[in-house]
DNA sequence: AATCAGATTGGCAGCGCTGCCAAACCCTGT
DNA sequence: ACAGGGTTTGGCAGCGCTGCCAATCTGATT
């Protein structure tokens, strides 16, 4: 591009100081609006960089405000996938508070594997983050202790069992496996199977299973039993494995899914199986998506506030109250499938 | 945090340098692997790096290495929207190809607004980025300048229906539109409606429109009638949206869709009244997510190579050949709806 | 032992901006 | 006319790193 021109350096704030008649630093303190200066300079300042389009150079501004208050504005985020829309909202939610609060993020996609988070992690730090946002609690030791030594606030989000390194945003995800399971009780399913994804992987369905299973089993009606369905959670993930999971055993009179879009799979094979939902068999799913809502039959699931969370985890961040969790709660949706 | 540490300072290469019994510049030739040094020398460096926890400071070194050729080793990204699955999608594909060529990504999301895209343009632009990738060809004058006065690569994705700055990846959505109408032309619907969401605002699918509305009115068969539901898409407006629609004008015969999660929306919509697809009404999507192979009736629709865009965006970013347009085409699906 | 190309190394000047501080300026009131 | 307090301004030293270049070292060759 632009073989013609020599050398194009971009425009600096010394040229708009330059063009401005003024100081750098006065232009520096009118861009930011700090500090004092009067109306003509600020209009003279205002036309030089419309003028010149002057775009400021980010990386100077913070590797020259670092250590001191304003510096940093930005916060990195770390998350396990993009491809279950959960995350996406997590994000929105985020991105809505960050706009407020004039940050920016950088992004982060580990992929669900802990290695590639401690990687990350060391990627993210390298902006000099004023914090990080982490998924989960499970971290590698190295991660640890990279997130120890920055120095800098700590958000860990969706989960909240166990022990946070600074805040915690999220909601149990045991309780939402053991409420899912008490519904089920209370609406007299007895043979009940579940279908997953890879658990090794998604340690907060493992945490859900996990409540799940044992409320079952304090009641009496342990879980009948479980399909895996390899790789991430998908409709057709779901369908397959229902499929899988009823022609093993035909006699389940209701199945917990890891999550809607699992469920809705599943819901799929009953539509085309004319499997009788709920009568013959009820569903349950995990997530409250709209499109779980839109159903013929609207699902029964559980109401994550996904939004909230990356709300509340800048929120925090940039606040700078006491190492705390906090936990936002869930809602159990009665759909008309369980 | 910390209160005791009276002023703790991070690690800085210099104090690495110190460490390691070498000089800084000697340091960050081992740190980025170039250049050449001894093993012996490397050893050393390894382990002070690890001894100290240093994390090295991206905002200093893109600093000093602007200019440079291995300067920037960041790309900024506009997309529109996280709340349909496809732009997290495009994300997707763009990682994979970042994480290989070692670059970061800046993200931004303009919700459909010309004036917000604009603003993260400027925001996106102080990164001092390798390159920028944008959503579509239609942006404000005052983004355009921007763009253009950046002297940095740019890609504007998925639509390829126009005139791009540099480079372009995607396809066309007026083909689309076009192929579409074709096809239910082909299998003798003649009374075709349309619902789509917020046109104003996604203007790939106003192309798509465009295109389809044309081909039917070439054949002698206008598009019978059209429901706009507000907001942006969802199952749930498409579902509403197609009650809407067969209430007004019972006598259609099929119903294209802005995209597959309406259409998913309007297929519930016949679940629930127990409208025969396709026999009583078609229906035709766009996008192919996943979600809707795994239907009882897969949906007939078009599949989009959105990992492929992202992938190809970042390769072409990397690489300096010369602006040009890149077709990554598109491919019908005829499944059971169509 | 002297020579030379190539490998390895360190010093130091910036990259563009902000923080700090002293200087200049502007009003009052005397 | 001059002091005193606030307001506005400019100069300049870094922030932590990389690029450049000169210095040093290595081993093989003559």
């Amino acid at each position: 591009m632009n073989v013609h021109e020599p050398e194009r350096r971009l425009v600096t704030l010394s040229d708009v100081a330059r063009a401005a008649g003024v100081g750098e630093s006065t232009v520096s303190r009118v861009l930011r609006n700090q500090g004092s200066f009067s109306k003509r300079t600020q209009d003279r300042v205002a036309e030089a960089v419309a003028r010149l389009g002057y775009v400021p150079n980010r990386l100077a501004g913070m590797l020259a405000g670092s250590g001191s208050t304003a510096g940093a504005k930005l916060v990195g985020i770390i998350i396990p996938s993009l491809t279950n829309i959960v995350f996406p909202d997590l994000l929105r939610g985020a991105n809505a508070a960050l706009d407020r609060d004039g940050f920016q993020s950088v992004i982060g996609v580990s992929d669900y594997d802990p290695e590639r988070e401690e990687a990350l992690i060391g990627a993210l730090l390298s902006w000099r983050p004023a914090g990080l946002i982490v998924t989960g609690l499970e971290h590698t030791a190295g991660a640890l202790a990279r997130l120890r030594a920055s120095g800098i606030r700590i958000v860990e989000m969706i989960d909240t069992d166990g022990d946070g390194l600074d805040i915690v945003v999220g909601f149990s995800n045991r309780g939402v496996g053991c409420d899912s399971a008490r519904h089920l009780l209370a609406r007299g399913y007895r043979r009940i199977g579940y279908v997953g994804h890879d658990i090794t992987r998604d340690l907060r369905a493992a945490k859900r299973l996990a409540g799940f299973r044992e409320t079952l089993r304090a009641a009496g009606h342990p879980l009948a039993e479980t399909e895996i369905a390899p790789g991430p959670s998908s409709a057709a993930a779901g369908r397959a494995a229902l499929g899988r999971l009823v022609a093993r055993r035909p006699d389940l009179d209701a199945v917990y899914f890891s999550n809607d879009d699992m469920a809705l799979g599943g819901y799929f094979h009953c539509l085309a199986e004319g499997v009788a939902v709920p009568g013959r068999l009820a569903l349950f799913g995990f997530n409250a998506l709209d499109i779980a809502a839109a159903m013929p039959q609207p699902l029964t699931t559980i109401r994550t506030p996904r939004l909230e969370i990356g709300a509340v985890a800048v929120e925090r961040l940039a606040a700078d109250g006491p190492a705390e969790t906090v936990d936002l709660g869930y809602e159990l949706i009665a759909g008309a499938t369980a």
